[in-house]
RNA sequence: GACCGAUUAGCUCAGCUGGUAGAGCGCUACAUUGACAUUGUAGAGGUCACAGGUUCAAGUCCUGUAUCGGUCACCA
């Protein structure tokens, strides 16, 4: 019919082809400045006043390669962004990478060692981040071309990386403040020792993994009046007290009495305490205490005054006494007093119980508990708030890191949509104990701090002088990532940047990473800016396979989301994650569905030529007069705009992706443009007029909706408009549909 | 051990403050070369995990149970 009609263009002839467009159209919206606020204030898009819309990216790895839950959350963040910048708001959204400190040394480490045979001793500190550098370097083009693949309208020209020159000022501020503050101190006590990566790791790194271990009751010698049950029987060479509770009867004679003994070649001394915290019901009510080689043990011992507190296990986990075990890795220790207790004739029971052990998250090492000078971030020492704008929190009064964490959730300056979610945080909050920030790894932030002839120094930069040697380890990367949502805006320089941009809108992790990063950005950001990290904390699931698994290599069940954007588009994925599921909830992904997220782009597409070729011979006239169904129409379209707008003001983007889908496909296309055939081809000129009127204000309207999800097409198809029926020249700057 | 989530159509999931069960995919039948690498119309299908309770009314609120999943903690 219109088909050859000229001011249709010529593109609409064919299907959609998501690839012949979307790069382009990434340049287009990248060149046009706008992806930046500042240039959107000074072009007019946003009012110089105009209410701001931060969020900072989380920053993936450098080193790393786009996975599902990245596009996941790319889709998410740049809906919310392109929504907000549609309504005139001042919108910035921040790029970053994350060195991945431990990741990034680590698989530097292995290369070297199977390319050159070499560790990181042999070829010195210097070389091994200058090489782990240029790898992070290297690869970092990777995952940021991915990122723009998937749309993601983040200002560029504001990128920023976790070890570059600002934030490194940013961080050893923030360590040098908190150090001034009494917040950070330098303390021996037991960390988390990974043998295998050869450095500590926090709480929160830690995994338990079930096993069965046998678990052995015996006395330390024959003169010891005393049974205790243990299933690590090695480290009782380092035991230097016997707790039992205070109530139990059978032991309260012993109590206070110190006995001398050897046990396995190595001479020992025992104390017995009395102490609430045993549990008389279990094993013999008795507790072997071996302060250097666990926590609860080293609290114990503080508790009592237990000072003597030799180590037994050094960071190779192997023994360092004397005797039979000397040199013995703790798994062979621990036959070799078996044996001994066996010879003995000391072994009274032994039993198999399951038993939960901690694990390195990353190397897998069993953790061997030991006490090490480390520096830590005190959590329970007061302060005074200088200047807080955190509600419940009075500027000038005095608090603990602890206690200002809870109040940013419990006062409602961040707060947390899914309620059960809140639940968690507290249940972290209440037992978190003080941070171990520092790492014995090469790369990284350098910890700060100079030492000559006992003197210490904390400061920015090195001390004036000679013979200062720096701190040897480096910071917990999640110590700088805390500081990301106000480093990447220029702290601690005074800038507009923080001034416009902070607090953030929102911040979208994976519930998992709650207590490891969004509790440390709430504790950074409160201590050094007196303000909440983000107002809003919106907890998103995990993208999982179709029979629910998590995506890992070892399944080999993994999914390339650059795979998907060709088969499909990026539009199409972005669709196919975000619609479907509660937010919140853990998504399962289906092919399939992205599939017909295809299907339905190219609807769009073809909704267009017809609009288009309905409205060729459209001539705007001044008064307009709508049928009754014309005004029906219209309204709907109002109504649905302010349902969509409010799913976007309540986070609830899942419900907004389908109300659009659905209005599109199965409202305008099956009902409005069936109905609007026979109008359009009718003789009566006036309500063909308010007809086509109608449909170009339902096709502009719907991409303007659609664009958060789906922004190539919905841009693809803006730029082939005519010039009159659009508001602007980039959809991506149009203003939202007022309703 | 504590806490949390899930359980609704064959599959994947919605269902907000209680008011006659919804979508997509899949399936069945019919239609259609149409603005549509098809699409449209119609249809089949669910004791809303189970047992109690509150209510005029419960998928929705309360209590308990079961199964699956998760998080945290931990007893040596």
């Amino acid at each position: 019919m219109h088909e050859e009609t000229p001011s249709i263009p010529e593109l609409f002839l064919k299907p959609y082809d998501p690839q012949a467009h979307e790069d382009s159209l990434y340049k287009l919206w990248e060149e046009s400045g706008f992806f930046n606020p500042d240039i959107c204030v000074e072009k007019g898009i946003a009012a110089p006043d105009a209410e701001t819309f931060t969020i900072v990216l989380p920053p993936p790895n450098v080193t790393g390669v786009l996975h599902l839950g990245h596009a996941y959350e790319d889709a998410l963040q740049d809906a919310f962004v392109r929504y907000n910048r549609m309504l005139g708001k001042r919108t910035l959204w921040v790029p970053g990478t994350d060195s991945a400190a431990i990741a990034t040394q680590a698989r530097v480490e292995k290369n070297l060692q199977k390319d050159e045979k070499l560790t990181r001793h042999d070829i010195g500190r210097e070389e091994l981040v200058k090489r782990v550098n240029s790898f992070a370097k290297e690869s970092e083009n990777t995952i940021l071309s991915q990122v723009r693949k998937m749309g993601a309208s983040l200002d560029w020209s504001r990128y920023a990386y976790t070890l570059d020159e600002k934030r490194n000022t940013a961080v050893f501020t923030a360590f040098k403040r908190m150090y001034d503050e009494g917040l950070i101190y330098r303390g021996n006590r037991i960390v988390n020792w990974d043998p295998k990566g050869q450095t500590t790791i926090s709480d929160d790194e830690i995994v338990h993994e079930e096993r069965q271990s046998e678990l052995y009751t015996f006395k330390y010698s024959k003169d010891f009046p005393i049974s205790i049950s243990t299933s690590r029987p090695e480290t009782k060479v380092g035991d230097t007290a016997v707790a039992v509770h205070p109530d139990d009867a059978r032991y309260t004679q012993y109590i206070g009495q110190t006995f001398s003994l050897t046990f396995c070649d190595v001479p020992i001394e025992v104390t017995v305490i009395a102490d609430k915290e045993v549990d008389p019901e279990f094993g013999t009510g008795a507790l072997g205490v071996t302060p250097a080689h666990s926590k609860i043990d080293w609290d114990m011992a503080d508790r009592h005054n237990i000072t003597h507190r030799p180590q037994v296990i050094n960071e190779y986990a192997k023994m360092t006494v004397d005797g039979r075990l000397s040199g013995l890795k703790v798994e062979a220790a621990r036959i070799a007093v078996v044996e001994w207790l066996n010879e003995e004739c000391l072994l009274e029971k032994e039993e198999t119980i399951t038993q939960n052990i901690a694990t390195a998250e990353r190397t897998g090492g069993i953790i061997e508990p030991l006490p090490k000078l480390q520096w830590w971030v005190d959590v329970n020492r007061e302060f005074v708030m200088k200047h807080s704008e955190i509600p419940g929190i009075e500027s000038g009064s005095t608090t603990t890191l602890k206690k200002m964490m809870r109040q940013a959730v419990e006062g409602g300056g961040v707060s947390i949509p899914q309620e059960r979610f809140e639940k968690t945080y507290f249940n972290w909050i209440t037992n978190l104990r003080d941070w171990c920030i520092s790492r014995q790894i090469w790369f990284g932030h350098r910890i700060p701090v100079w030492y000559k002839d006992g003197e210490i120094y904390c400061g920015v930069s090195a001390p004036e002088g000679d013979g200062w040697e720096q701190d040897s380890d480096v910071l917990d990367t999640w110590f700088s990532s805390a500081l990301w949502t106000f480093s990447t805006l220029g702290w601690p320089e005074q800038t507009t940047d923080i001034k416009n941009f902070h607090p953030t809108n929102f911040m979208s992790p994976a519930y998992e990473i709650l207590p490891l990063w969004v509790s440390r950005m709430i504790l950074m950001s409160g201590f050094h800016l007196g303000q909440v990290p983000f107002k809003n904390v919106m907890i998103h699931g995990l993208v999982r396979d179709t029979q629910g698994r998590k995506f890992s290599k070892s399944l080999n069940n993994g999914i390339d989301p650059l795979d998907m954007i060709t088969k499909y588009g990026t539009d199409a994925l972005r669709m196919g994650l975000l619609s479907g599921t509660a937010i919140g909830n853990d998504i399962r992904f289906d092919e399939q569905k992205v599939g017909g997220y295809k299907k339905f782009a190219n609807k769009v597409w073809n909704i267009t030529r017809f609009v288009l070729t309905s409205v060729a011979d459209y001539k705007s006239v001044d008064n307009i007069t709508y049928s009754e169904t014309d005004n029906k129409i219209l309204k709907d379209l109002q109504e649905l705009t302010q349902e969509i707008s409010g799913d976007f003001e309540k986070f609830a983007l899942y419900l907004a992706a389908e109300k659009i889908y659905h209005y599109i496909w199965h409202e305008l296309a099956d009902v409005i443009l069936e109905e609007s055939k026979p109008i359009l081809a009718g003789a009566d000129t006036a309500a063909k007029q308010a007809r086509q009127q109608v449909l170009i204000e339902c096709l502009t309207t719907s991409l303007k909706l659609l664009h958060p999800f789906m922004p190539y097409v919905t841009e693809a198809i803006w730029q082939e408009l005519p010039a009159q029926m659009k508001d602007s020249e980039l959809l991506m700057v149009s203003s939202w549909p007022v309703h």
